[in-house]
DNA sequence: TGTAACTAAATTGGCGCCAATTATATCGCC
DNA sequence: GGCGATATAATTGGCGCCAATTTAGTTACA
């Protein structure tokens, strides 16, 4: 029977990530200032380690850091929008060879079940499980490439992609179109057609979505 | 008239960068330990301060981080080094038709002084020497883009093609044929052929160079 | 009454100590 | 003489205090 040890090297990189889902969920948003007080009780961590996680998220660029202010959450300007936008279609088509030629029945059959389940959510469902579906969605789908690497470059940009001050889904409207875009991946999925994926990806973060 | 305040926080970052550069140019080998009054001796800088730069590579992922044993120069296996080989063609390519309709004459000037400048150390210069005007070489290239986050992602996995066992320029046949493969950029640049410049950076890319 | 200087409160940020852990060396034992 | 256990040295890592800085509030003065 030992004491307990290190729950900090943990609870410090776990940090970061509940405090990026938070900005994830809106929780704070862009332009707001984090303030290290707050989180500290917010999340039950000590000064330190909430200052770990701010300093790792801030290299990310998920939230800025200015000198003797504090940190706030990322504000995106549009030409940077539009420079992550370009940079995501580059790699989330590029994904897409990679996709068609490593995914097996079951996981497109998991697709298929994710973009119906986000279907109903954009129906009936919370904000909060409207955007965890379609993560899941499109997580399903990038882990399937085959390269993880290119997996994570994806999930990072995606990331800072939310700074930006246009809303997830701006409108009902742009919410169904997602779900009707899941639906017709799933579709090309099941064809094989990388090209026809690639084309939908496209339009798909065009249209920005999450 | 007041006392010098705040050299640390420029510092932290820049001591970041230093030991980036340091593990560039191959002072630290892959799979090596950094220790960190090494570190602080090597470069003149607190304990605390050599902390938070090992932390902020080990998020860039740079170097390793293990739990009480310290931080190691990150060492990439073949599968994980083919991974971000592919992702780097994607993105390093996908640059290039920004790169031919932004770019002007000033930069190609630039460019054809660079491969020619890599020439010349290919034959006669230091390490260090040639590793600098490559860097210089694709820095300006990718640069000249006109999507800042996509120069930026770019620079990122290259960083991280470098935590690989195989020495970045394996023989003097290698260091010839990346001049070679420079100027033929330049070329292709000038006749704005941003398809030939897609194929030479990916067998650029494939070849294994800096 | 508006503005500017001053004061007080809140927040951030630099830094160093010491415990926990691991590597190394010494010694005894098989 | 080789090997394992113990002691010692070296290294890492958690954490909190207090100074520096900024913001808000207040008062004095034109």
């Amino acid at each position: 029977m030992q004491p307990q040890r290190k729950p900090n090297r943990v609870a410090k990189r776990a940090l970061a990530s509940e405090i990026a889902q938070a900005i994830r969920l809106r929780m704070y948003r862009p332009g707001e200032w984090l303030r290290q007080i707050d989180l500290e009780e917010k999340f039950q961590a000590t000064r330190f380690d909430v200052r770990s996680a701010l300093e790792e998220l801030a290299i990310r660029k998920t939230i800025e850091h200015v000198p003797n202010r504090g940190y706030r959450v990322m504000e995106i300007d549009l030409a940077t929008y539009r420079a992550i936008r370009e940079t995501r279609i580059l790699l989330e088509t590029g994904a897409m060879a990679g996709v068609v030629a490593h995914i097996d029945a079951a996981a497109i059959a998991r697709l298929d079940e994710l973009a119906t389940a986000f279907s109903t959510a954009a129906a009936t469902g919370t904000r909060i499980e409207q955007s965890e579906i379609n993560s899941a969605f499109h997580h399903l789908i990038y882990a399937s490439c085959g390269n993880p690497v290119l997996e994570e470059t994806i999930w990072a940009l995606r990331d800072r992609s939310r700074g930006s001050t246009v809303t997830v889904w701006a409108s009902h409207e742009a919410l169904l179109a997602s779900a009707r875009d899941h639906h017709a991946m799933v579709g090309a999925l099941k064809r094989r057609d990388a090209a026809e994926l690639a084309a939908l990806i496209t339009r798909h973060i065009q249209k920005d979505m999450g």
